[in-house]
DNA sequence: CAAGCACTATACCGTGCGGTATACTGCTCC
DNA sequence: GGAGCAGTATACCGCACGGTATAGTGCTTG
């Protein structure tokens, strides 16, 4: 593996596990076993190392989003494969969601959330045309309903995380269920 | 005022806004117009600080949520109470609340996930108790519906600090209802 | 008045931060 | 073969970090 791959590799592994502002660019180019210049080289600074992290690891995400969320006339079955991208996604990347999952969730002015703004933001708007192609009468809603789906999907990955539920099919059914109509069913 | 209140004050404006590790000690005693050594007597060290925080300012929303989750027989009604106390208390504690949420999603390995740990963990003891003595038929989901519910009510609470709604009695039905019968009802 | 204590400021400690100037490698391409 | 460039290391910059030793304040209590 080249330097480069390395280093975005141990980045991830401090970044996920104790944050952006606790975690030294000194550190992390030691962790890969090369010095401050190279990184410098490859990512210019600590937070283009951040966001090429975030970016190359965040694609392939959104495309399986995208595809599971083309709308073609039966939402369940677009949630059901949503929160199918979603698991299967988290299960395989399991410390690059954490990191996701935090970075989201980071103080408004730091650079972490910066940094992050607009993965969240492309999320969203694809969940939220789902919902308003689904459901075109119900306007003003979708919005609600696009944030309150991830976030039930994020708190059964977080769940997963840790280690009181699996990921499988099963409970990807039971979180579209109860998504749609709630634990009174 | 007192130093020990103007430093907790400044403190939570400057965690909230930006994070535990992107602020400096110095920089919280330059706010609240004292020197380190005053900081240091009062909390003893930065985590000091931090604890200190989360533990006053927790203290009443733990308080309330108590007397919300008391069951009686109606799980509605304390879902709706509950889901009250949540949405009170960050009406009037939002910079308050965005920290709680930012330390709860910290990377699992930094000093403001630690030091915010058990907080979380009483709010989700007080609800998976709720939903055990109100649904004792549904053994293994308590916890998953104490997560899922606070986490509708978290998605709830970020739209509002968002500007997209008002933390009312309108939008509270709205959030309980979702939770207990789905956005197909 | 004097002893003691809670509180605060000046000045400092060692360490690590993000970032860079410089120079050396090896490789490609004329 | 030499020019140029991507990639890497040594050594360094100024600065801020978390934390503390010391020395005062003023206020309470005998």
């Amino acid at each position: 593996m080249d330097n480069r791959t390395v280093l975005l590799d141990r980045a991830l592994e401090l970044l996920a596990a104790r944050g952006y502002d606790a975690v030294g660019v000194q550190e992390i180019a030691a962790a890969a076993e090369v010095t401050k210049p190279t990184l410098y080289h490859y990512f210019g600074s600590k937070r283009g190392l951040l966001d090429t992290l975030l970016a190359e690891r965040f694609a392939p995400l959104h495309t399986d989003l995208c595809t599971a969320a083309a709308y073609q006339g039966d939402l369940p079955l677009n949630l059901y494969q949503v929160a199918g991208v979603y698991f299967d996604f988290a299960r395989e990347n399991g410390q690059f969601y954490g990191l996701l999952m935090t970075v989201r969730h980071a103080p408004p002015h730091s650079e972490a959330y910066q940094a992050a703004l607009h993965l969240e933001r492309r999320q969203i708007a694809v969940l939220e045309s789902l919902f308003t192609q689904a459901l075109p009468h119900m306007e003003g809603r979708h919005h609600r309903y696009a944030l309150t789906f991830l976030g039930m999907i994020n708190v059964y990955i977080t769940l997963a995380v840790g280690g009181d539920i699996a990921l499988d099919h099963e409970v990807q059914h039971q979180a579209v269920h109860q998504f749609m109509y709630g634990v009174f069913s």
